[in-house]
DNA sequence: TAGATTGTTAATCGATTAACAATC
DNA sequence: TAGATTGTTAATCGATTAACAATC
């Protein structure tokens, strides 16, 4: 049984990328891969890659480095994207809409079993295959599936409202994309996606750019 | 002229949560905000609420705060977000569309002027007024009116590509979302975007929360 | 074997936190 | 004035990096 380590945020952050460019590394038939190899890449030190990689839990081969189909699996299970959850949408305006039709997320541990608006022209009806709900009963749906992951995409107004539904259907995880600081109790994990946040890393840069 | 510090990573993230956070707060008159208050608001500790504001180069007052206007103008002035910066976006998908729709990107620093794609049958049309060009005209008009932010969401498998594209046009920084690890000259600032990033952050935390 | 690469242990660096002086 | 809150200086903590031993 794997030992359950707290990896920090930026090596979690660094790992997908590495296991983006490995991916890529697959198609041609490599089959090892070495940390300086990834560190030149991406423009990081090779250590630092050997430490992000250690904590997935493998081993590499001095002399040859990683087995890259092994890389590529401790990283799917760090990520626990060797299998998928079952999550609701809460939103389904142009943002929802996008993310309910983006189909990739199964590869990355997310499956949306049902989405919930307030709009009645729209309930009813499904998404890319995925069947619109009226919110309130997302709180009875989600604690009779046990699904425990909420994705928020509503208006800012009602993001307080709605996460305290998820919470209440026990809702465990929230990735929330609302321009909201929502509250919920200690034991609620939330992993805040706002487009404003991530533009904020690029815009708070350009003085130096230009 | 207020001196360029580099602002790290992680305040530049809690700086945009407390931006959001007090402008609920402008809402209700509200004057002043303590460091305490939004610490306690968001699970933080009131010295780092402190320490992440001193980054925007305002003071507060002893006993009551800060002003809550002076702290979102400051805020705005740290992330460049008190005017806006042209961008192309590469990529008129499902993503590259929703980003096209989304008209807010102007209070967070950016416009888009123009998008490019490939597929004929939607070249010369508008989504949400922008037009949307070939791609092979992208890195000449982006020299022509100098824009330096470019947006990509395109396929990973020409995700290179375009961002040749880009750089030989003079971009100077890239927001990807395309699941690739793209290579860019070191003066070329990039910002990973990808969902599976931050999805990552939370199905990686899964097993401890169920 | 020699050389390349990993992995361990220790050192460094930077971000967070603590203590407390300054001040409204 | 007394008390609340900021801001500074120092201490701590955790992530990154360096040095080098282990090993294929």
């Amino acid at each position: 049984m794997k030992k359950l380590q707290n990896i920090p945020e930026p090596s979690l952050r660094r790992l997908v990328r590495y296991y983006h460019l490995i991916k890529g590394l697959e198609a041609d038939n490599n089959e090892t891969v070495s940390s300086s190899w990834i560190a030149l890449q991406l423009g990081l030190e090779s250590i630092q890659v050997r430490k992000d990689i250690q904590y997935t839990g493998i081993a590499g081969k001095p002399k040859s480095g990683y087995n890259i189909s092994e890389l590529k699996n401790a990283i799917e299970n760090t990520m626990n994207w060797n299998n998928y959850h079952d999550a609701v949408l809460a939103g389904t305006g142009k943002l929802g809409k996008s993310l309910l039709m983006y189909d990739s997320f199964k590869n990355y541990g997310m499956n949306f079993a049902v989405a919930f608006d307030t709009d009645p022209s729209i309930i009813g009806t499904e998404i890319n295959g995925i069947k619109i709900l009226p919110i309130d009963k997302l709180s009875n749906l989600v604690k009779r599936m046990h699904i425990h992951i909420g994705v928020l995409t509503v208006p800012a107004i009602v993001a307080q409202e709605v996460t305290d539904m998820m919470v209440e259907g026990g809702i465990k995880a929230i990735w929330n994309f609302a321009s909201y600081q929502i509250k919920v109790p200690e034991n609620v994990y939330i992993v805040h996606a706002q487009f404003s946040q991530s533009l904020a890393l690029l815009t708070n840069k350009l003085p130096q750019l230009k």
